[in-house]
DNA sequence: ACGTTAACGGACGCTCCCGTCCGCTTGGCT
DNA sequence: AGCCAAGCGGACGGGAGCGTCCGTTAACGT
């Protein structure tokens, strides 16, 4: 009573698909992810039929688009915590993963969001904190990082970090990349003698024009 | 031939201005700024026209119902200011501002946002970041301030700040005081020993329900 | 080459928000 | 007490985003 499914999809709709999931990353990191279905659709040069018929909910289409993403963070994880040094590899961990959020903010809302189908999104998410939580016990270990360091600190730097906005995506790493700073200098035990990364000109952010945020 | 308008409000006019002031207050005090204005308006329990006669755009009941919040705010830089002991005072206002914003989330968003037509708004934020730069300098003297501070730093530490959300409110106000405290880390010459207030628990973010952010 | 059917996209109906108009109500003044 | 304008709010038209339907197109297998 059931009927089959075609198992593989139609050249033109690989193409499409694909297509969509571009043009889904494309926006997602310049405007965040509260653009409308229909913009993706109309960059992608499809209708917004076929949008749907591909992702049929908005969380589908983001947790597709991001999973790349979410491996780049899971590989800086591994990284880190393959780093001779736990505490250079904590700071490591620690600027990459602010300056990928900082250069897509789209994803930085995917990976704050609780997705509760997305399995694989909170597998490898649960994974990553698991692995912070390894590489700071070590960093603890060397002396460097703060006692009183807890995973929550991480989250709340991750946060704190999305809540960094500019002008251009370039002054919104930049900006990043000195808040990076401070909070490792916040999470050290000795003061640094290194110098910050430059201060960003930071002008008022412009009222936005998401009415929903 | 330009005909005179009354000085003076109705009574009941008024008494709706203040309803509708309060409420926008509250609602953007919980949700935000990206409320409908018609929610405001049910909210004060009156009509939408009556809501847009007595503030014709949203930024101006936005700049209204926060002139106090921004005093609040003036008040706090000044009494930082007016401490002896200018480390002391640096310290207080981060936690205390953070904790405002904290508090509300429509202020955050209402004071990072450069309102044209909001004179005293402006004026009065002006002012306030001239202050903590004077108490910056004098922070600097004392040895206790790092000398590459800059007030786009605070500025930073604002934005990001901003970015912390929570389940409730007063989670969120938890988080944001241990975010203040490691902030004031990362800005002391030499390490604390003070106890960091407790580390939130930290669920990740619920997806926004604001499809404008 | 040709028929079958997966795939496409324009168009539709729905909901929600916005800002305004206009006929009714009510406070304030004499 | 009674006038009248200030004030009210329900109702309207417009616009945007959403998710779906259905007539048309073109990819794939024979």
């Amino acid at each position: 009573m059931t009927d089959r499914l075609p198992r593989t999809l139609r050249s033109d709709a690989r193409d499409n698909r694909e297509r969509l999931l571009d043009a889904a990353r494309a926006v997602f990191a310049t405007e965040g992810l509260n653009v409308p279905m229909r913009e993706v659709a109309r960059r992608a040069g499809v209708g917004p039929a076929t949008l749907y018929r591909r992702f049929p909910t908005k969380e589908v289409l983001v947790t597709e688009a991001f999973t790349d993403q979410l491996r780049a963070c899971q590989a800086i994880v591994d990284e880190g915590l393959a780093d001779p040094d736990p505490w250079h590899g904590f700071c490591l961990v620690i600027e990459r993963i602010c300056e990928l959020h900082a250069r897509d903010r789209g994803f930085t809302a995917a990976f704050m969001s609780t997705f509760p189908h997305a399995v694989d999104f909170a597998a490898i998410r649960a994974y990553s904190l698991n692995a912070v939580t390894e590489l700071a016990t070590r960093a603890k270990d060397t002396g460097h990082l703060r006692p009183d360091f807890v995973l929550d600190d991480l989250i709340l730097v991750l946060m704190a970090n999305s809540g960094i906005h500019a002008t251009s995506p370039a002054a919104r790493v930049a900006a990043s990349r000195r808040f990076a700073a401070l909070a490792i200098r916040a999470f050290q035990t000795s003061p640094t003698t290194s110098p910050l990364p430059p201060a960003p000109r930071l002008t008022p952010t412009p009222p936005r024009r998401d009415p929903k945020a």
